[in-house]
DNA sequence: ATTGCTAGAGAACAAATGTTCTCGAATCGA
DNA sequence: TCGATTCGAGAACATTTGTTCTCTAGCAAT
């Protein structure tokens, strides 16, 4: 084994292993799964499947891989972080940009909890300024406690709804983000299914 | 042991395979890949793979997994599709959709090409008109072609600037989503760093 | 140069793979 | 009750698997 200076310990990959690790990644995205040996020839661009069996157990090395107990090579959580670009891209080249980034896992920022956890489509435009649009999906945590300010998922004449929590001399009140909407005043209990903790918008392509 | 009344009907399976289908997603949610024949006895309780291989053969006619080119089994996007169960929750009580998420959906759902795709912060409130707050995370992809109406991020005066692209009389221009905004019209070349393609809020808590 | 090191090619290997048989045992419908 | 159908067990099979060798080319530091 080899001793490097500062290498060892973090996720240091050769540049060369992190476009290997791109390709496996995109590969992942496309199929939801790790191919075989003979697929990984073709798909990280080798010729022999000993170069690939020394690609993968250097990225286990990096943290990006792992085996099941059966000797799967399966991917890790590190597997799924993606490049987060720095807050302030200091002023330079767009070329410099690759520099500045962190990794960043979009499950775990959104998700904090997730048997308590669900997926919400949006529609309609009552949320509109507070930029929740028709098309969107909420992430909806199912608690107890919410509070007025809060943007939740309510129950309403047996139908789901997002509104922002609010009150009024005591009383809760649900309230819509768009002027053309009115001001829902519970008649009697106010039933919530959940608070909004985030939000995930797709663009169409 | 789960109950699938509902589900049933959709793609004909079988109770039993309905049983099946849920310790493969078990599984699946655990290591993120499919097992092995060998292993597929224990997870599902078969002694023979012979078996195995109609149970899969069986899931993949009910649209839950698919092969590669290369014959491996991956699962489809229906296989996923209880991530998104909330997707019919007409008038239900909230438990209708207490199962919970497979936070991994949300990657999928994002990032198509994960070499090609950065994560990038928001900052400022050109676009609010658009639904993209400050604090924001879009997703960007970097790409070639990006066409008028896209959103996009563009490199002026060495700032990362989130802008709608436009073209009036043959030349590109950037549009910002709020009126205290002006319109960015490129002196010289457009430097495009990527198009968003996606978009992730989280809301304090 | 020379030395040391690493990435990858290529061959060889036992072991595991997935498929296709046949054959009981349930299950269903009339 | 009978026959038809389906589910799973078990065995057999050619392939493919992943690993470990050895060996070579390239690179970096002397």
């Amino acid at each position: 084994m080899r001793k490097s200076t500062s290498a060892e310990s973090r996720s240091t990959e050769s540049s060369k292993d992190a476009t290997y690790l791109g390709l496996l990644q995109n590969y992942y995205a496309d199929w939801k799964s790790l191919p075989s040996y003979n697929r990984l020839c073709e798909v990280l661009g080798l010729a022999s499947r000993s170069a690939v069996s020394k690609v993968l157990n250097r990225l286990r090395d990096a943290g990006f891989l792992a085996r099941t107990p059966d000797a799967m090579w399966v991917p890790t959580a590190q597997f799924f972080e993606r490049a987060l670009a720095a807050f302030r891209v200091p002023a330079g080249a767009p070329d410099t940009v690759g520099e500045g980034v962190d990794a960043f896992a979009v499950d775990a920022y959104l998700i904090a909890k997730p048997s308590h956890t669900t997926l919400v489509p949006v529609k309609g435009d009552s949320m509109i300024d507070a930029g929740i649009f028709s098309g969107d999906i909420v992430v909806v945590e199912q608690r107890v406690a919410a509070k007025p300010g809060d943007v939740v998922v309510a129950i309403v004449d047996n139908e789901f709804t997002i509104k922002t929590l609010a009150m009024e001399r005591g009383k809760y009140l649900l309230r819509p983000a768009n002027r053309a909407y009115p001001v829902i005043r519970p008649s009697g209990q106010l039933e919530l299914f959940g608070v909004v903790v985030g939000l995930i918008r797709k663009y169409r392509s």
